[in-house]
DNA sequence: TTAATAAATTAAAATGATTGTTATTTAAAA
DNA sequence: TTTTAAATAACAATCATTTTAATTTATTAA
């Protein structure tokens, strides 16, 4: 964990922005729901906790900024709001999502996947890939199971 | 483009929805711009050239009826607003999307590509898969010519 | 055909997410 | 220490989208 915001720190001051105290607090809860899709104001409530001084706006711009430099991710899954994930260090790309249509659950999966696909793309389509968005929608195992019953 | 409409209205008549003059007018401004990928607003000020009396709502709840009878896919490419994309005729799987961070141009990939991927998906991560979202961001081929110069 | 009912629409207001503004604070540089 | 720039809080403004209430249009029942 420290050593995460260490090298987040660093990443930050190569670009000469700072790690103030509310970047900071608001990289913890991102490291703390690593798991999670927070939205904007999902993570602005749970900074509060220990921050209450902060503003909204000020974790807008965080967000923002940290998307900037790649250490999260933007991602949107049709509800109106923005999420945003953490990447994983030294993920070559984005990872890829499971929303289910039934619970609304979000799984992730790490693994890559898309190399061959990629390869087409760029090769067929004449387009230098640097990032990707791939969400299935569908029923997780969980609803499969209840849906048995 | 006549047996289309004719088509997406029996679609709205087998679920008992009608085909107004307001959803008609909506819907030939999809077929017409097919290529596209338009907001509701930008939908808007095209029906309305041709229905001025048409309302900003009346758009956002045919959109959502189409939406729901999966004639059209909605999509968010990032930026602020939802975009809709009528769908391909017998198509089973929606189209994928080549968005450049340099013009902004939107290309489609009318291919499937992703029949292994999803087989792996289904199988490893027992997740049955209803539809998909794919989405490549990179250098447009237009763009790398310019590139070079 | 006419009265009653339901579906769809308009226009306006409301909502909710996000962004911009301004004064203030904090940190770095001279 | 004084000066300057960066960052923030609090608030206002904006933009996309949804809701509401009144009206219109189409459908059904008498
Ligand atoms: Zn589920
Ligand atoms: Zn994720
Ligand atoms: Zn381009
Ligand atoms: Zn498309």
């Amino acid at each position: 964990m420290e050593t995460r915001i260490e090298r987040i720190k660093k990443h930050l001051h190569s670009s000469s922005y700072k790690l103030t105290p509310q970047r900071e607090a608001t990289v913890r809860v991102l490291l703390e729901h690593e798991e999670d899709h927070l939205s904007a104001e999902d993570v602005y409530l749970l900074v509060k906790e220990k921050s209450p001084e902060i503003g909204l706006a000020t974790v807008y711009r965080t967000l923002e900024l940290l998307t900037e430099l790649k250490i999260v991710d933007k991602i949107n899954f049709g509800d109106g709001v923005s999420r945003y994930d953490l990447r994983q260090e030294g993920a070559a790309h984005f990872h890829h999502h499971l929303v289910c249509i039934e619970c609304g659950a979000v799984d992730e999966i790490q693994e890559d996947l898309l190399e061959d696909v990629e390869a087409v793309v760029e090769q067929r389509w004449n387009f230098k890939i640097k990032d990707h968005r791939l969400t299935f929608h569908g029923i997780c195992y969980r609803c499969q199971d209840k849906d048995e019953e």
